[in-house]
DNA sequence: CATCCTCCCTTTTAGACAGCATGTC
DNA sequence: CTAAAAGGGAGGATG
């Protein structure tokens, strides 16, 4: 099909496309076409990873633009939104204005109501409805991206939800799914009444293989050698064979480790092939990386990627992963060793892609467990660059014959398997029936069954009566904490369960919190907060190791008196989490204790990212633990906005009111403290010498900062530091000075 | 005597959404 | 129901 003969989209688009290159539709779009994407029909598009799954989204929600509607784009993670809108923002020149809203980045709410095309995050999407976001109403046109997705049970029944939801709220709404390829797609279609593009065309060829010996098996029945030298991996030869042949490679390990010491060994590899400019660039990229963080990973990182290689994995902090994403796409790596975050993730295409290690340690499997065929196959997906590589090749390592075999067996010839909902679980019902009742979706058990009835697990489900099961259950625990109120068959949010469901929190999070505040005799101790949150379902939890034990049991006997609630005894199950949570407690109070984000980081063996991802979490929720402590009227809210702050801003209590200034942080704040400015109206009084000795003789810094402090005259010209201040604390943190000992 | 290599035993193990109100060094 | 790699330490070989 021709772009020319697009119906329904907006005039522009045809020669829109065809400037972008796209003259003819990928048969899947075509197929998307005629089932009337463009017409306002839903659709359901299993199709794989690169094959224009976007374009079809773009058709659907232009079209429906057009129309006079408003379309919203759902993603699973807050990278691909900034990667959604970057792509959507080549629709502004035509007047189309495109909006993200996620947790860490909003555009402008009342801007966002004018949006024609909105990106967001399930979660975010979830959070609008409950929050009663007026534009929620109007929307005519939902992408929902990676819908398979629906089978994960952590976050999987949000996505399924909030469609069903958003679904109830305007009648004749359009859904467009984009699903990877599964083994099931006809059921996503039965349950959003879509018609079905099924297909597995991709418009790069990827050929599939398993490395085994000195040659690679494809999955077309042919062999081409591939020479493993003496003392050689299997990985290092297919990368060094994959450079020789000007590509770059990807490959998938199965833990973070692995992944740092691939990229060690295999940044050997391929550093004798670097041009000069080249080793210039990757410099520069290892300047920045060791920039964002001052940690040992960020140097390991560096270090790797200064010689053309580099790791990938969530302990790195947001801004090391775009750096090294960006690095890679501009082929400046010519290696990356990943975990599944880069599977998932932002588009990073790649000539090659080694799947080395398809199993994975799992807790409940109780040891290592294969890899799902969907998995695999998503990582696969990433090979080929479309207009840049002829092919794309995806390749497994078998150590043996057998597993040669089992192998191709378990993931070249075998389809993925079928998705299936995972609604019917307890933590899932119990957020989720209260916030459909608090946002006024149901009233009653009946109605809340109805509308459970819209769900992907009714229309899946064989086994009649679990759902209500859990329901009962989860609206028995509802009841009991006050978050809803039953009269009869009536159902009503209580104004708790209002607060707990606007503010996204987990309901089991937000009684374990009410309870910690409610029995907490004095004012709570900055760690007795941090273990509160720490040890609510909404806090992700540490790894108790070896030695962990007894550290934490000996804390937990030292500081009992300032923990909250009751501590289980040391026989019980729930022993354990409530110790890996004193450990979280701990490092969030070194943080709070302006200990250095190097040492925290190599004292819990957490990477920068773990670090900023717990302390964020502690924040929202002592955030929301204010707002409880508000709502019930108990006594202790102060110091729970304290311990909020001191967490968000990494400062001790003294440095409070100074790191409320602009442009201070802890860093700054401290250094001031020291130089004797202890508050803002010291600072607005300061000798400006002071200041500016203090801020280590930066005149445009000091002036911004006593600007935002208020002072009506900030003006640095002419101020001499005061060198007595400035040499405090100063040594780990600016290398520069480091020499004058 | 220092250094390197090897072998064996122990240790460890993926990912990441949300509120609210504005900005680190 | 299930594992594998890295890292550290001991002990032996090498220079």
């Amino acid at each position: 099909m021709n772009v020319t003969e697009l119906s329904g989209v907006p005039d522009w688009l045809p020669d829109h496309l065809r400037d972008e290159g796209v003259e003819e539709l990928y048969p899947p779009q075509a197929e998307a076409v005629e089932a009337g994407a463009t017409e306002g029909e839903s659709l359901v598009a299993s199709v794989p990873t690169a094959s224009g799954k976007t374009l079809i989204a773009e058709l659907a929600m232009t079209a429906s633009v057009a129309r006079g509607g408003t379309a919203l784009y759902i993603v699973p993670l807050r990278a691909l939104a900034g990667e959604k809108r970057t792509e959507f923002e080549a629709f502004e020149q035509y007047g189309l204005t495109v909006g993200v809203s996620t947790g860490n980045y909003d555009s402008d709410g009342e801007w966002l109501a004018t949006c024609d095309i909105i990106v967001a995050t399930s979660e975010k999407v979830d959070s609008l409805v409950r929050n009663g976001a007026p534009w929620i109403d109007d929307l005519s046109c939902v992408v929902a991206d990676e819908v398979h997705l629906v089978d994960d049970g952590n976050r999987g029944p949000t996505l399924e939800v909030t469609l069903a939801k958003l679904r109830q709220r305007n009648p004749g709404l359009q859904v467009v799914a984009l699903s990877a390829t599964i083994g099931n797609p006809e059921i996503l279609a039965e349950w959003l009444d879509a018609e079905l593009v099924d297909s597995t065309w991709r418009p790069i060829d990827l050929k599939k293989g398993v490395h085994y010996g000195q040659a690679v098996h494809l999955e077309d029945g042919n062999q081409r050698e591939l020479q493993v030298r003496d003392g050689e991996k299997a990985t290092e030869a297919i990368v060094r064979d994959t450079l020789n042949d000007g590509g770059s490679t990807l490959v998938f390990v199965n833990s973070r480790r692995n992944a740092e010491a691939a990229a060690r060994r295999l940044a050997g590899t391929v550093e004798n092939e670097l041009t000069n400019e080249e080793r210039t660039q990757l410099a520069s990229v290892a300047a920045e990386i060791r920039d964002v963080s001052d940690t040992e990973t960020s140097e390991d990182l560096a270090s790797a990627v200064e010689r053309g290689g580099a790791f990938h994995h969530a302990g790195l902090a947001s801004e090391h992963r775009e750096l090294v994403e960006g690095a890679f796409r501009d082929r400046l790596l010519k290696v990356v060793s990943a975990t599944p975050t880069l599977a998932a993730g932002v588009n990073t295409p790649s000539r090659r892609v080694v799947v080395r290690d398809w199993r994975r340690y799992s807790g409940e499997a109780g040891g290592m467990a294969p890899l799902s065929v969907l998995e695999v196959h998503q990582m696969c997906g990433r090979a080929g660059r479309p207009g840049l590589d002829p092919y794309g090749e995806a390749l497994l390592l078998a150590k043996s014959h057998d597993e040669l075999d089992e192998l191709f067996d378990r993931y070249i010839w075998t389809d993925p398997e079928a998705v299936r909902s995972k609604l019917a679980a307890e933590p899932a019902l119990r957020t989720h029936l209260l916030a459909t009742v608090a946002s006024g979706f149901a009233s009653s058990r009946e109605g809340l069954l109805e509308f459970l009835d819209q769900t992907l697990y009714a229309t899946q489900t064989t086994e009649g009566g679990r759902l209500e099961r859990v329901t009962d259950d989860m609206l028995d625990y509802l009841e009991v904490n006050d978050f809803l109120e039953r009269d009869g068959d009536d159902l009503t949010a209580t104004s708790l369960g209002h607060t707990v469901s606007r503010l996204y929190l987990d309901p089991m999070s937000a009684a374990e919190i009410v309870d910690g505040l409610q029995t907490a005799e004095d004012r709570p101790s900055a760690l007795g907060l941090f273990h509160l949150v720490s040890r609510t379902p909404d806090m992700y939890e540490l790894y108790l190791r070896s030695g962990d034990r007894e550290e934490y049991t000996m804390l937990a006997n030292e500081r009992e008196t300032e923990l909250l609630g009751m501590k289980p005894s040391e026989f019980e199950a729930r022993w354990e989490d409530w110790l890996s949570a004193l450990k979280t407690a701990r490092l969030l109070e070194d943080w709070a204790s302006e200990l250095d984000e190097s040492e925290i980081t190599d004292r819990y063996s957490v990477g920068p990212g773990d670090l900023r991802g717990k302390v964020d979490t502690a924040e929202w929720l002592l955030s929301a633990a204010e707002r409880l402590a508000g709502e019930l009227g108990l006594e202790w809210a102060p110091a729970v906005r304290e311990a909020r702050t001191r967490v968000a801003n990494g400062i001790r209590t003294e440095l409070i009111d100074l790191a409320g200034v602009r442009g201070v942080g802890r860093k700054r704040a401290r250094r001031l403290y020291e130089a004797g400015i202890e508050t803002r109206t010291d600072l607005r009084n300061a000798d400006k010498a002071v200041v500016l000795g203090a801020l280590r003789g930066r005149r445009k810094t000091a002036e911004n900062v006593l600007d935002n402090v208020g002072r009506t005259d900030p003006s640095m010209a002419d101020v001499e530091a005061d060198g007595s201040v400035a040499v405090v604390g100063e040594g780990e943190n600016d290398q520069s000075n480091l020499g004058e000992f």
